[in-house]
DNA sequence: ATAAAAATGACGTACGTAACTCAAAAAAAT
DNA sequence: ATTTTTTTGAGTTACGTACGTCATTTTTAT
């Protein structure tokens, strides 16, 4: 009835406790064969290692740091502070957790952060960049000191990293897409869609998600160039006010990065919201107050404290060669609307 | 650096390990002054136990159990499955569980398992089975031999049980209107409402939010009576049957509950299907195959992996006297598309 | 057959906690 | 002041695992 320990295996492969040991922490000394033997009595009693247990033993801590490179920057306040509500925690059991933030546009300062950590033996680095050489070829490095990686919001593809944690943003900007269809109705319109930047990948693949799927179902909907904001409210009101005195007719609104204050505001002060309908994405005070007073329709999102916990979870199991469960691990692409916004925290 | 030991406690409060285990673990023979000068160090101090390895120590099992009334029922293959699929997972740390169904018509024996497993010293149990006398006074009873109970998916209030696990299904219902709302568009229309039985709580509740959120926005929306099934594919599609003879206006379908195969069978066959929006609740292979090939626009569902894991972990932190975190715990009100539906394992 | 090398066993200590025993000290009762 | 009771200390064993030392056995090379 209780699990098998290791001295269910000794008894059964008929060997000694040292040998087990050597066997299960690969220590040198013993013959190929024996070393089956253990391996396979360990598959017939069914054993599988106390982890907690064995912890204990060696005291081990988990050295964990999340690293976030920060611009003017959309879901990364969130992140950032359910870290830091991780990390407050007393009864983190054997972690240690480091915040480590860097400036977005410094790349480099990144890169030499994440190749120092590799030096202080760390377990694990849960990392969310933008894509870049320097970073991508930091990542791989750090893999080769032996280091567990996870990429977080945003994926770093060909980095060797374990582990994306995170939206699929293509499938994003589809959801978008299918919402906004839906909210015009058959008779379509125009949208205006709004980034920061398209530097940046989420943006990007957002947009490419909602053309597709328009273009896809044929739905009768003309979606304007993309107006960028580049970290400045102005430019970006600016912008969209002309897109609205060339385009009086446009119903849709949809931002697939930051820039809701402005858009917003903008769309107050003309007294457009009544006939219009905007859609977001992620969620922070603004796109939240948004719902609130429905200026915004739909804001799409992830639950930030599941990725951190996420983060966690599978930094610990790459680093103890264990399995996660996937199902568990999975962030899914979350649709807030004012009538559910209130279980989000 | 590290965390703080009963050593420590020992060392600050001038008293013996023997006297802070007393006082830890709750043991007669301490004066009240020593007992409140430990609790003081270990505020000092911060210390936490470490429950893992007070667990090894005490060689603790969890016994845990989670007991389902199963009727024709929607949701409950989908819980039960993955409870079978954690049950057979041989690295579950100290845990004991096991999955006790009855049927939901006889609730006096869902109550005898319920005091049978007090008798037996569980530790925990997780209880799913509609709102009856029967079943609340025996979690009732439960609670008072000590021991922990969350209700899963449809709660029973006033039932003592520690915590419940599942969405708040008015709220459910309220999201059904927003989007029946938006799909059918200003111009609006007749809803038919179908559900097993509305005996059931939260079918009851879905209805609510529905109308609730209908009369609220004063959406031009003609909501029609209920139309039960009784578990009779055939009961609901002659009701269905009749009711679009006498409205053949209907433009919005709503399952509350079950009956999704015969309504979709009979939608097809009448062709209705492209003027018309279907919403369900449960993602259920049939809704899965519905929203697949685009028959039904929108289910409403719930993370059943996370709500038998959150199961779990809150019965185990309710047993260990210890804090949850509410966040993690919290059961979404999720809405699946044919677009998101990608990630719904 | 013998020496050298490799493999294995026996045993101890440790991790942080629980739970127990027995003796000693302190407090309360007489 | 003495006895009784209560409180405290010191110590041991255990949980499942890690990791070390040293002696002994087995295998391999000579």
């Amino acid at each position: 009835m209780l699990r098998p320990t290791v001295k269910d295996i000794a008894k059964h492969a008929g060997v000694s406790l040292a040998t087990v040991d050597r066997v299960l922490n690969g220590r040198p000394g013993v013959r190929k064969s024996t070393i089956n033997s253990v391996f396979k009595t360990i598959e017939e009693i069914g054993y599988v290692r106390d982890i907690g247990a064995a912890n204990l033993a060696r005291s081990r801590q988990y050295k964990l740091a999340f690293v976030l490179a920060e611009g003017d920057n959309r879901s990364s306040a969130a992140v950032e502070h359910k870290i830091n509500e991780i990390i407050s925690d007393p009864s983190k059991d054997r972690m240690v957790l480091e915040l480590i933030k860097a400036p977005e546009n410094d790349l480099h300062k990144v890169a030499n952060i994440l190749i120092s950590l590799g030096k202080k033996n760390y377990d694990g680095v849960a990392i969310m960049a933008p894509e870049m050489p320097v970073v991508r070829d930091a990542i791989r490095h750090l893999k080769e000191t032996g280091v567990s990686v996870v990429t977080l919001v945003s994926d770093l593809p060909d980095s060797g990293r374990d582990h994306y944690i995170g939206i699929n943003n293509v499938a994003a900007g589809r959801i978008a897409g299918f919402l906004m269809s839906r909210f015009l109705g058959p008779q379509g319109g125009k949208v205006l869609i709004t980034s920061d930047s398209m530097r940046l990948r989420d943006s990007v693949e957002r947009r490419l998600g909602f053309d597709a799927y328009i273009l896809e179902k044929n739905q009768p909907i003309d979606a304007l160039p993309t107006l960028e904001g580049h970290s400045s409210a102005d430019i970006l009101t600016t912008a969209v006010g002309n897109a609205l005195s060339v385009h009086p007719d446009i119903r849709g609104f949809y931002s697939v990065g930051a820039g809701i204050p402005a858009l917003l505001t903008f769309l107050r002060n003309t007294q457009r919201l009544e006939s219009s309908f905007v859609i977001a994405h992620d969620l922070t005070p603004q796109t939240r107050l948004g719902l609130e007073n429905e200026t915004i329709e739909a804001v799409i999102a992830q639950d930030v404290g599941h990725m951190v916990r996420s983060a966690i979870r599978v930094l610990k199991a790459v680093s103890d060669g264990v399995e996660i469960d996937p199902a568990q691990e999975l962030i899914r692409i979350d649709i807030v609307l004012k009538e559910n916004l209130f279980n989000w925290s």
